[in-house]
DNA sequence: CTGAAAGCGCTAACAA
DNA sequence: TTGTTAGCGCTTTCAG
């Protein structure tokens, strides 16, 4: 019998009106203490509850914001939700989740229900890097923040990691390791974190004055049933191009990768040296020697809170095209050593 | 200077009522053919999307369900997330997320702020086995469905994996393979994850006829520095206890539980056996041999999500006092082999 | 088939 | 300090 207990309900058992009601309940207001307190005890015993959505709408403000991600089951988002979720909520903030499976058709429409329900802001790590899909909140000057792939729009704001430098890092690891023939494996052919962990590759290649063998390039899908077939691949045609490492660049296609190399009857680092990605939870306690570059997912996640945050309080919506990229880490085998390739870039 | 178009701005424009405005947009009414597609146009024209706070308070439902649960980051919980969102989606609902970083106060302060914002229903892995922070959502008949940890609530619904089966599985397995002194490692003495995972152990040793050792038996807090810390207690006394193989009963703990026994100087499985928990990763992937239970977390989100949409649905909120316990898996070292211990029970 | 009116629960002027 | 009124944007009787 409980839980429809309203304003109206109380200021009518009182006989007093709704907004003395709604006034005595919310601290801000100037109510005589006495009311106060008699309208705080009746509340107590109808168990009232304020109605946020009714909050809401009036306000508009629904003191909410949305996460679209391809895949939450990636330790990678969900430590950036993680990240994100602790900061917002500290501020009266919830977090409404949205896991498009990979799939821009379902990313936009989730988008679209997501701006009507009129989320105060946007946090998306999109598979589109039209940016297309953001289209509502960004008409509408709600804020939005893209993490992990950077979208065409020139004006959008973004923080990810900086894929370049995790690259570099990576493949410089293999060069110093002694390897000159290195195979890469990437997770797209369109999207920047594809593009920018390419290009980082190949300046770390140059740098050390390196040829590129393009048929050491191969691509999957970032999911892991991709990284096991471009790892089988690149195994069919190693006698002609001879790799003695490769370097796989999401948590999953290196779990796909790893799966292939085992099956081909080779070990790691034994027959074939590997860098992985995201690989957190190895990196913890290291039952095995894998050396992986990771994000730096928690300050990722509380850097999107702090911006937008700034955003929402300073009601100066729109984009403003701010630019962070995060440093990657390298965590290498055994050693729990952490190699900085950069620091943070701001612009 | 879109966002701000409603009905009415649309009905003053077209100069026809805001009802006419509002059936004509939702299908099931009856408008005459014309009028419909001329406000629909009007519609498009100016940038209309419907405003599901509004929607949400006149209806006084919002689409919306909660989940609460402590750590996003561990596998099991954000696939249950996935598995459960996915169901949810396809039927207009959205998840909101809330992490408590297995914190009983944070978890009843978010399900307090989840009740103000009238979310439909609320799934909960509560880290309170009383179940006393659901309260708010029991009171007012909003659906609960608990998965992981059963609460003292009798009527409560419960959706979670058989944990009696998962250690009598996991148990069995080290026995089977000849091993008399098995250790392990629980995550709570009063959850009854914990209480049940002991119990299966329990079972499946008095089941072979060996005695329990209760040295052998150790606590954590499912967090990964006290399966670390759980472990070195029980490498401490090894020399007395004589164990030669672990069951650890959660991911997290298994990492730190590895990482002791390799600081130790031991390896697995050649100083020590090990069994784990949830240790999804290495279960695709298999970079070693790890042997793990594993819960069926896509079933769990699945089976959740169904109860609610069937609650939902209904209008019979309360507690029903369904108990639903899935069968967990083991994954066995470099063979994928999957032992049922149990098909699926239903009460 | 369409319009007028009421109301979901709350906040916020504006008076009193 | 308190009450009255209006309205956030929408749905839904109830008349017409």
């Amino acid at each position: 019998m409980k839980g429809n207990s309203t304003l109206k309900y109380i200021a009518q058992q009182m006989g007093i009106s709704v907004s003395t009601v709604s006034r005595a309940l919310n601290e801000k207001s100037v109510v005589k203490e006495e009311t106060r307190k008699k309208v705080q005890e009746m509340a107590k015993k109808y168990g009232y509850v304020p109605n946020e959505v009714a909050r809401s709408l009036q306000k508009s403000s629904t003191e909410t914001i949305a996460v679209v991600l391809p895949d939450i089951s990636e330790t990678f988002f969900a430590r950036i939700v993680k990240g994100l979720e602790n900061v917002m909520m500290q501020h009266g903030y919830m977090i409404i989740l949205a896991d498009t499976r990979e799939r821009a058709d379902k990313e936009s429409q989730y988008i679209e229900m997501l701006y009507r329900r009129r989320v105060d802001a946007l946090v998306l790590a999109t598979v589109d890097c039209s940016g297309a899909s953001a289209t509502p909140f960004l008409e509408s000057g709600t804020p939005v923040v893209f993490i992990d792939n950077i979208p065409d729009i020139v004006s959008a704001d973004v923080i990810t990691v900086d894929n370049i430098a995790a690259s570099k890092v990576a493949t410089k690891y293999l060069l110093s390791a002694g390897h000159r023939k290195i195979a890469v494996i990437l997770g797209s052919k369109t999207e920047t974190t594809g593009i920018e962990r390419l290009e980082g590759y190949r300046q770390a290649l140059y740098a050390s004055g390196e040829e590129v063998d393009e048929e050491l390039i191969e691509y999957g899908d970032y999911k892991m049933e991709s990284g096991y077939e471009a790892m089988k691949r690149l195994l069919e045609k190693r006698r002609e191009t001879a790799f003695s490492a490769v370097y796989v660049t999401s948590e999953k296609m290196t779990y796909g990768a790893i799966r292939a190399i085992r099956e081909a009857g080779l070990t790691i680092p034994g027959d074939l040296s590997l860098v992985g990605f995201d690989i957190h939870n190895l990196m913890d306690d290291r039952p095995q020697m894998i050396t992986t570059v990771c994000q730096p997912e928690e300050a990722i996640g509380k850097k999107v809170g702090e911006l937008l945050l700034d955003r929402l309080k300073n009601e100066e919506n729109g984009q403003k095209g701010i630019k962070m990229r995060l440093s990657p880490f390298i965590y290498e085998g055994d050693t729990v050593k952490r190699i900085h390739e950069t620091e943070s870039k701001y612009c």
